[in-house]
Formats: structure tokens, C-alpha cells, sequence
DNA sequence: GATATTTGACCTAA
DNA sequence: TTAGGTCAAATATC
């Protein structure tokens, strides 16, 4: 077993993990009991909690997933250069157990053995209650705007909906999937009962035109101040053209975590490369394709390294001259409560580079970033995606520290 | 002036 | 009844 782990000092939800750990080898069941006292004690309620559900092929199931995402959450933390190769195998052989487990109780998502413990867990989830399965297109197209809001609202639980996390780690650069590709509107924002910081809710810029229902909602964590949901709610059926390079036009099929993403991250890569320009030179810098732990077939979620901008006056932090050239002035976010940042500003990014893809992954980010890069002496600030939420057979799986 | 954001009010599902 | 989600007027920014 090598290397002892001090779990107790990931920000997980422990309890949970406990929970999820239940049908796992004993290998695993090791590890946890290293954990607190009270992450341990509250492990056990939450087991007993859980018997009532056992036998339910759901539940199950549920807790199976749970786990698998927990311990690809901890892959992620343990993913660092001071992390062992036996400690990466061991998180290796938890995830492998997970998916292994799944296929056991007939659980109908690719994940195959053997390599499936490369693929992103969403890239294994299908929703299956939700009109994601067929074309909204189609379907909008037999309904007028006024009927589709209307039924949006009605019937917003029916929507396709997923949730990417993206934690903002000090250090690392912005690591994960490049932006969606879509402009995003904001249209309000609510303070969450028990959460410590407000939701915001954006909305496809398309929507009027085009009536684009597609909407997502951007929370930070109570848990881990460096992690961001972002819960996406129905699918772009904008045609609008993703202005990326001079000639692509990337389709904006797929938007929702699939493999068939591919196309679109290796075209917004590509164009990149071919961007002679200083803003781009200066992105290159800090960009880096991560090819570990992916599948072959399976590019599309190839994490983006990208360098971001982060609190220098107020923070005292210290940016690489290099990345800053070009970067916009400081401004004040009005969201942002008085803090200034620089950030690149989405109008240059356009004008200069003409990749709207980067605008608006900017623009996200300004959003989240002034509180994410509160940490002291960050160099950079980086970003990994990955789902915790979606919907299986009517129910909705979340992985929530609670 | 056009577009985006903010924010209080309103509506609906649970 | 309440909390989450959306609307829309006011405001800010470009």
C-alpha cells in the first residue's frame, strides 16, 4: 500500500465518501480509515441512513456513482507533481472498482472495462428522462418562443441539465475544457438559501432571436471557495457561428458533454495555433494539452491550460509581465464587491484574436475569479472541469458537499 | 444609442 | 409557505 494519504485534509465530503466506500475493497476501506474522528462518526450515520434505501437498484447505483466521482475528485487533488506513482495507481484501481461495481448492477453508460476508467464520467452519462435524447430542434421548432418560455418555466426540471466544477487552483493555470463556445447573458442573481455566496443565472444571448432556451446557472462552493458549479439547463439550438480563426465555423451541435465534442476543442486548439498575433503568443505561453489519463478516442475533454488573469493590487500578487502585455486595464467588476483584477478584456480578446470561444470563457471567469484568487501569493489561477450532477432515469445525481 | 448587468418584484414548484 | 428561478426596469458600460 505504500504511501499513507492524509485524506482529512481534501476538502471532500467525507461522510459521503464513507458512505460510498461501503461495497468497495478493503483496500479502499483502509484508506478511509484514516479519516477524522468526526468525518468518520458522521460516516456511519450517514450508512445508516442509507440501509433503508439498500436493495434499491437506484440507491445503489447512486452511491456507486457518488463514490466514482468522489474518488475521480480525489485523482484530481492527487494529481500533483509530490504525489507518488503508487498513490496515482491506488486512485486508479478506487475509480476502476467504482466502474466495475456499476456494470454490476447493470448500470447502461460506456464504461467499459479496462479503459473506462479513462473516460470523464460524463462522457458516460446519458440522460434519460430529459428531450436530450431526441432534437430540441426539432421540437422547438414546432413551438413558438412565447410557448417555449412558458414551458421552460413550467417544466424547467424536464430540461436537459448537467453540471461542470471547475476549481480555480493557485499555481496552475487555468486547466479543463475550454469555454462551451456560446455567449452567455446574465439575468439575475439570487442568494441561496444556506449557500454562502449568490447564484448567478445567464441565459444563451441568442435567446431572443433565436430562442435559444439554453440557460446555465454559476455557484460557488461553500466547501472549497476555489470551486465553481456551473449547472447547465437545456441545449443551444442557436445556429450563430462560432468566429473562431478566420474561416471556422465550429457547429454548435454537441454543446451538451459528449464525445462528439471533439471536433469543436481540436478546432478551437488548432485555430489557436494558427493566430499570429501577441495576445496569442502570450496565451501559448500557458497552454498546455494534457494527454495523461485520456482515452485515445476520447479528445474531448482534453484539459486547456490557459493563463488567467488573477487580484494583483489588491492581493499582492505578482504576474508574469509577459501575460499581462496585452491584458486589459484593471477595472471594477460590479459584481465583485470592490474587488479589482485584471482580466483580459472579452472586446480585445475578440478584436485581436477574433475567437469569441475565449471571450466568453473570460467572461465567465471574471465572474468568478475576483473571490476564486482570494489566496495569497497566486501566480496564476488555475481551472479543472468535471460533472457532479445529472440526471439518471428520472433522478437527479448530485455529488454535493453538503 | 446599443448592449450588458444589476436588483427588486413576481411567479411557480415543491 | 417558501425558496428557487425569471422578469423587467433601472443603471452601467462600450
Amino acid at each position: 500500500m505504500g504511501q499513507q494519504l492524509d485524506l482529512s485534509s481534501y476538502p471532500f465530503n467525507w461522510p459521503s465518501l464513507a458512505c460510498a466506500t461501503l461495497p468497495l475493497t478493503s483496500n479502499f476501506l483502509l484508506r478511509t480509515n484514516h479519516l477524522s474522528s468526526s468525518a468518520t462518526s458522521r460516516g456511519s450515520s450517514c450508512f445508516c441512513a442509507h440501509m433503508d434505501n439498500m436493495g434499491d437498484p437506484k440507491s445503489i447505483m447512486k452511491e456507486l456513482l457518488q463514490g466514482l466521482e468522489l474518488a475521480r475528485q480525489l485523482q484530481v487533488y492527487l494529481h500533483t507533481p509530490s504525489s507518488s506513482q503508487e498513490t496515482r495507481d491506488l486512485i486508479q484501481k478506487i475509480i476502476s472498482t467504482f466502474e466495475k461495481a456499476l456494470e454490476m448492477v447493470n448500470w447502461k453508460g460506456p464504461v467499459p472495462a479496462g479503459e473506462s476508467s479513462q473516460l470523464p464520467i460524463t462522457a458516460a452519462i446519458r440522460m434519460s428522462d430529459s428531450p436530450i435524447s431526441s432534437s430540441p430542434q426539432s421540437e422547438d421548432s414546432e413551438r413558438d418562443l412565447k410557448d417555449q418560455d412558458h414551458n421552460a418555466f413550467r417544466k424547467r426540471n424536464t430540461l436537459p441539465r448537467w453540471t461542470k466544477r471547475i476549481r480555480v487552483t493557485p499555481g496552475m493555470g487555468v486547466e479543463g475544457p475550454l469555454d462551451d463556445g456560446y455567449s452567455w447573458r446574465k439575468y439575475g442573481q439570487k442568494d441561496i438559501l444556506g449557500a454562502m455566496y449568490p447564484r448567478g443565472y445567464y441565459r444563451c444571448t441568442h435567446r431572443t432571436v433565436q430562442g435559444c432556451m439554453a440557460t446555465k446557472q454559476v455557484q460557488r462552493s461553500d466547501e472549497d471557495s476555489t470551486i465553481f458549479e456551473i449547472n447547465y439547463r437545456g441545449k443551444h439550438t442557436c445556429t450563430v457561428a462560432h468566429n473562431v480563426g478566420s474561416s471556422s465555423i465550429i457547429p454548435l451541435e454537441n454543446q451538451e458533454p459528449s464525445l462528439n465534442n471533439t471536433n469543436q476543442q481540436q478546432n478551437i486548439l488548432q485555430t489557436l495555433e494558427q493566430q499570429p498575433n501577441d495576445l496569442l503568443s502570450n496565451l501559448r505561453e500557458g497552454l498546455r494539452v494534457q494527454t495523461e489519463n485520456l482515452d485515445s478516442t476520447d479528445q474531448s475533454f482534453a484539459p486547456f491550460l490557459f493563463p488567467l488573469s488573477t487580484n494583483i493590487k489588491n492581493e499582492g500578487q505578482v504576474f508574469p509581465p509577459h501575460l499581462l502585455e496585452n491584458f486589459s486595464s484593471p477595472y471594477m467588476s460590479p459584481a465583485t464587491s470592490g474587488i479589482s483584477h485584471y482580466s483580459v478584456s472579452p472586446s480585445r480578446v475578440n478584436s485581436v484574436v477574433g475567437n469569441p470561444n475565449l471571450a466568453t470563457f473570460e467572461s465567465h471567469i471574471n465572474d468568478m475569479i475576483p473571490a476564486a484568487t482570494s489566496a495569497p501569493n497566486s501566480e496564476a489561477v488555475g481551472l479543472e472541469f468535471h460533472f457532479n450532477q445529472f440526471e439518471f432515469d428520472g433522478q437527479n445525481f448530485r455529488f454535493d458537499n453538503p
